[in-house]
DNA sequence: AACTATTTATAAGA
DNA sequence: TTCTTATAAATAGTT
């Protein structure tokens, strides 16, 4: 298709007005994005405005225009360090929404990986499953099929007993030899 | 080498003060430097203010922090619009995260339950584990003990199934009646 | 607005 | 810190 992407980075004024308008709302919206990552990612933040030729202000960050303004009219002439102190209550907003965000996907994480673990003990037959279910929870028919299955597993292991009865070997606990040692009985480690 | 490079975006604070630093660093001019290339490209000005946690100011633009403000206090209030559209966008950004905060609520809550149920598995004992484990890996003791602990669940199996068929009820899948939705989601902060 | 080919940005590693 | 590199993102031009 040959449409060119990125393209080399632009170094002069674009050419176009409609174009340039396209890649302002682009940029602009990316510029913004990066300064919000920027703030989530290092815990800093920041305070952006872009002034376009139309004469609009847009802006993003803790410290918004808006309360800018509202203290330019409160006050005569607020310094710098006014501004720095200055607390815009949505932006704090969006800014502890952020970090709950952030912390919310760390523990949703965390979640996944034991969820896929119950997963795979659930593919693993539904016989585990069962046994872990509260028996009210069960439906009769569900019943009636774990109760065979519970039939042969002791058949099996009777037979495995006997087995091991008659060759005469010793008890002893069976070491992890690599076999079926990614078993989901791992315990948590815990994340400081 | 597998060094991982972009990796997925980071949505949460980065853990580490040094790779905080170095991941500040990177983006710091990474967004300043996209702010320049907004400028050129676009032909508008723009101010970008980073405050880090450590108390210094990064800034980068066209005016200074005090022009910034003798500019916004010059044009006295800047249109209506002007601030109708900041307003927007930071309103739209705002709707967005806390949509996406409610759907992880919702994901952590049902990954929440599952992981209970795993927990729950691990607590019911070894037997689960016995279950999905090759019966040629377990020790003398262990099938033992699995056996007795067959026959204590097919007798209360067994009793189940009498009970469910004497009352005649129908079989049925409870609902999970029990549930905590009072997951703890937000910490009370102090205002700096 | 959506898509795609390219260019950028950047997290890890050295 | 700076350089490298693999991978994710951003985005100019197109549809």
């Amino acid at each position: 298709m040959m449409n060119m992407g990125g393209k080399k980075t632009q170094k002069k004024t674009m050419q176009g007005a409609s174009a340039q308008q396209v890649s302002f709302s682009k940029r602009r919206s990316g510029l913004f994005k990066k300064a919000g990552e920027l703030c989530t990612i290092c815990a800093v933040e920041t305070d952006n405005i872009i002034f376009s030729p139309g004469g609009k202000v847009f802006s993003c960050g803790h410290h918004s225009v808006e309360d800018v303004i509202n203290m330019l009219g409160h006050r005569g002439k607020p310094d710098a360090v006014s501004i720095l102190e200055a607390e815009a209550h949505q932006e704090r907003v969006l800014c502890d929404l952020k970090k709950q965000y952030s912390d919310l996907l760390e523990q949703l994480e965390a979640e996944k990986k034991r969820g896929e673990k119950l997963e795979q003990m659930k593919k693993e037959g539904q016989v585990s499953s069962w046994f872990v279910t509260p028996i009210e929870e069960l439906s009769f028919e569900e019943l009636k099929i774990q109760h065979a299955a519970m039939a042969e597993l002791r058949g099996k292991v009777l037979k495995n007993m006997a087995e091991r009865l008659a060759q005469g070997s010793a008890p002893s606990v069976a070491a992890n030899s690599g076999g079926a040692s990614d078993f989901p009985v791992s315990k948590p480690k815990a994340a400081p």
